[in-house]
RNA sequence: GGGCGCUUAGCUCAGUUGGUUAGAGCGCAGCCUUCACACGGCUGAGGUCGAGGGUUCGAGUCCCCCAGCGCCCA
């Protein structure tokens, strides 16, 4: 009988496409919820990813599927193996680039001072003036045109193949991230770990906003060096000093030079007066200060740098604060305590052409009244600096001082440090790019944002008798109550009416940096406070590129450490750049190479995701369309060699690895079993791209050598058990080669696995050395040499210009024994592979392929 | 100035603890329209691994130094 005598075979489509397989299986995964959360699992099944909310207030780019597909990967492989995978995604509505946005979408204004006004609603199309707003309705019309770009992000995500739960789905201006941001702080605050001070802050003139530091940049512009006279107060001679801030004048304090300098160290102890304004001022020494830079000496005003800040705080010098929040200069009197000039008349009248000046304005009329009283020296030298720039900004920073609230960081480095040491990073170098953040900390974090859409701090001030503001003694919300907004909301135990007014409160105007907020991304996700939250916390994973280590790697690690004592989350998978194809940082000036919708559709979401993978965790990577056809070409090989074997197959017959009886197959399942663990292995280390290459390979060859050495026995040819042996190994393998790239091309092999299972690839199990019976200890023992006298074979044709289905009169292989043992094992396949009439293998010191074609 | 990464075939990249003639894909050239696949298959030609020095029986793979590119931080 012969085991083709009642075959029922697979339903496989006559001519299967890559194309379409998005839609219908993004619908498909959707109606039969293949990826939601498990909300019953153990914490020890959870396997939870941190997942970066992108900012929704404007474009998509190749960037975004490279990075969230590699993330997409690693939590498909997790799956597969049995864990219960937490992906959510959250939507970063909050923050600047959506004000800004709403702000000439609708041509408004916030104005926190205003009431809310229920009945608000935008115009169809911005005035020629902007509207004033209240907050609260400025935040409503930010969330009404997120909601909007939100829907085209997940729209690209799910045509992507991303395997996010989206009941899970959260914004971080939502009620709950509100909330939670809300309770984090107050938590901080009842431990003492965040405090509000008056300090000097670095501050954006334009956006009229503090920054932090970690939202710093250095930026190369021109700038001039004036040498300026000071004399020394007991009039023996002048002290010359070097500065590009001649305007800053009014406001110094000290000279300083450095404790080493020769030059100065008679001085140091003695004071000068400064010119224009007379007011005498201590020479003093400082380390920071840099004896090759200018003369040696410098002057220290309130505040011109960072340095500033550190000699002022270090010194314990005097303040004289003059820029103010608009960036121009304030009043001054030069007969106070503040400002105690030898001459306040004179120095008052100088001061009148510079205050209410910009910074630019105002170092114009310094120089000039410098040069009149002749205390510049010689004539100002350009130079190129480095100047202190907000990331987003465009003028140079100033250093303002202000009420801000702050998370202690700097007495909790070496825990900090600790923290990162135990993060497993992959790669495991990025570490350094935290430590070295780190280590350079020198200002607390400053968590506070003179801006409108965010995320406000839920405390009031008492107002006292006299209408003094008592900043020290806050008013706390409850956490019963959050998230609130003390702008419209009301201190318990008060009334509205009591606002700005004696004995009344003043809710804190502020609004949380966003970093503060996203720094709670796994609390947020999580939903601190619900039983799913101990299901999750602390995270697997967190997902994110390296740009943002020092931002929101560092901020997570911080709020963590101090609220739970541990790493939010074990492990981070940094992912790198995309660069445009001239290998140059995407810009929006990259234009159409940056955008995925087009290439999606023109490839397919696999070829897009096989381009993705294939860059390794943290590697730059251009956008190539060259592998995005690699990968459209593989996942159409995938649906062709799919065709094949499952037309082979009986679906009444079921055949395991008791049913692989030949030499060959037995061999080529040891090597399949080698792939698996390697694929395993490389996954669990986080180097997918490692496992998808290793698997392509043996995928390719498979195709190309195997299943054309077996086809004759495939579709029936030879004694019965060779036949199933045959069979038996191409559905082994076919099953596994189609869930091991199940991570990387989830439409194909969605596609073809359900041409013979009812359930997704997704949730079927990781393949296991144990479906593949035992396997031998020198994989490739047989399979390799065969593959090798089938590749003489093909060159000798090839060579011979002949088809390969050309007929081959005498093979002769001569070799060690081994060699010669594999071809005789495998020698009834190579003879219907290769069209061989006789087949000899003898056993010989020099390996010998010896072909001799059929006469033409 | 400090730190990190990169420099391997025309292009894009692998190369795990040092070990036989350095790998893949693309591109290129030639061949084959073979019953899974022309949205294809087969075959082939191309590198001595940025420069120099060192350790070693043996180095792309470890050490030193130099150069270039990129990033992070001062």
């Amino acid at each position: 009988m012969s085991v083709d005598s009642t075959p029922r075979r697979y339903h496989v489509p006559e001519k299967p496409t890559v194309d379409g397989l998005e839609a219908l299986w993004t619908r498909r995964w959707d109606e039969e919820a293949t990826y939601r959360f498990n909300p019953s699992a153990t914490r020890e099944s959870v396997y939870s990813i941190d997942t970066p909310p992108p900012t929704v207030s404007g474009e998509l780019h190749i960037g975004h599927v490279f990075s969230y597909t590699q993330g997409d990967v690693v939590a498909r492989f997790w799956r597969m193996r049995g864990r219960d995978v937490f992906y959510p995604m959250g939507w970063d509505d909050n923050g600047l680039p959506t004000e800004r946005r709403v702000e000439n979408f609708y041509g408004v204004r916030c104005d926190p001072t205003l009431p809310y006004d229920p009945d608000f609603t935008a115009p169809e199309k911005p005035a020629d003036k902007k509207i004033s707003i209240s907050r609260q309705n400025f935040v409503e019309l930010c969330q009404l045109l997120t909601a909007v770009d939100e829907v085209a992000f997940k729209n690209l995500w799910r045509h992507l193949g991303i395997s996010v739960d989206w009941d899970l789905e959260y914004t971080t201006i939502s009620p709950l991230a509100r909330a939670v941001s809300q309770r984090g702080f107050l938590e901080n605050l009842a431990r003492d770990e965040v405090y509000s001070s008056v300090a000097p802050t670095l501050w954006d003139v334009d956006f009229r906003t503090a920054v932090s530091q970690a939202e710093l940049e250095d930026r190369e512009r021109p700038g001039t060096y004036h040498r300026v006279a000071f004399e020394r107060s007991d009039a023996q001679g002048f002290v010359e000093i070097e500065t590009t801030r001649p305007e800053m004048l009014a406001s110094c304090v000290a000279l300083v030079a450095h404790p080493d300098d020769e030059r100065y160290r008679d001085l140091v102890g003695s004071s000068v007066l400064t010119p224009l304004f007379r007011v005498e001022v201590p020479i003093v020494a400082h380390e920071l200060a840099d004896p090759d830079k200018g003369s040696g000496i410098a002057m220290i005003c309130t505040f011109g740098d960072t340095t500033d800040v550190t000699w002022w705080r270090e010194l314990q010098l005097p303040t004289r604060a003059l820029i103010g929040r608009d960036g121009r200069f304030l009043p001054a009197d030069f007969s106070s305590a503040e400002f105690p000039s030898t001459e306040p008349d004179e120095a008052n009248d100088q001061y009148e052409s510079i205050e209410g000046a910009t910074v630019s304005q105002a170092r114009a009329a310094v120089v000039d009244a410098l040069r009149a009283a002749d205390a510049l020296i010689g004539e100002p030298r350009d130079i190129t600096h480095q100047v202190k720039f907000y990331e987003k900004g465009e003028r140079p920073l100033e250093i303002v001082t202000s009420r801000q609230w702050f998370v202690k960081t700097l007495e909790h480095r070496d825990e900090l440090l600790a923290r990162g040491d135990e993060l497993r990073w992959h790669p495991g170098y990025m570490k350094h790019r935290y430590r070295s953040w780190v280590e350079g900390l020198n200002l607390d974090w400053n968590i506070s944002r003179q801006r409108f859409f965010g995320v406000p701090f839920p405390v009031w001030y008492p107002i006292d008798e006299k209408g003094e503001v008592d900043f020290d003694r806050p008013l706390l919300a409850e956490l019963d109550r959050l998230p609130v907004d003390p702008s419209s909301d009301v201190p318990t135990g008060y009334v509205e009416s009591q606002r700005g007014a004696p004995k009344g409160f003043l809710g804190d105007p502020d609004v949380m940096d966003t970093w503060a907020t996203s720094s709670l991304s796994p609390q947020i996700a999580g939903q601190w406070g619900s039983d799913l939250y101990d299901h999750v916390f602390p995270m697997d994973v967190r997902l994110q590129a390296h740009e943002i280590i020092r931002t929101w790697l560092f901020s997570t690690v911080v709020r963590s450490h101090l609220q739970s004592r541990s790493l939010p989350f074990s492990n981070v998978l940094i992912s790198g750049w995309v660069l445009d194809p001239n290998r140059k940082k995407l810009s929006k000036s990259s234009g159409n190479a940056s955008t995925p919708m087009p290439l999606l559709e023109q490839y397919g979401a696999d070829a897009l995701r096989y381009w993705a993978a294939s860059g390794r965790p943290g590697t730059d990577t251009a956008v190539d369309e060259a592998q995005m056809k690699i990968g459209r070409r593989l996942a159409i090989k995938v649906l062709n060699a799919s065709k094949f074997v499952l037309g082979r197959l009986d679906q009444t017959t079921s055949l395991g690895p008791n049913d692989v009886t030949t030499p060959l197959d037995r061999d080529v399942l040891a090597l399949l079993g080698a792939l698996v663990g390697e694929a395993t292995s490389s996954f669990e280390n986080y180097d997918y791209a490692r496992a998808l290459e290793r698997t392509e390979a043996f995928f390719w060859t498979f195709c190309d050598n195997y299943v054309e050495l077996v086809k004759a026995r495939a579709y029936g040819e030879g004694d019965d058990a060779t036949v199933t042996s045959a069979r038996a190994t191409l559905n082994l393998a076919l099953s596994v080669l189609q869930r091991l790239l199940a991570p990387f091309l989830p439409f194909v092999t969605e596609e073809v696995w359900h041409w013979w299972h009812d359930d997704s690839v997704h949730l079927a199990s990781w393949p296991s050395l144990d479906e593949l019976g035992p396997l031998s200890v020198n994989p490739g023992s047989i399979y390799q040499p065969v593959c090798d006298v089938l590749e003489a074979l093909r060159r000798e044709k090839s060579t011979a210009k002949l088809s390969q289905r050309a007929g081959v009169a005498r093979l002769v292989v001569s070799g060690p024994e081994e060699f010669a043992s594999a071809i005789r094992a495998g020698g009834a396949d190579l003879i219907a592979a290769g069209n061989v009439h006789e087949l000899v293998a003898v056993d010989a010191t020099e390996l010998l392929i010896d072909v001799t074609l059929d006469e033409s």
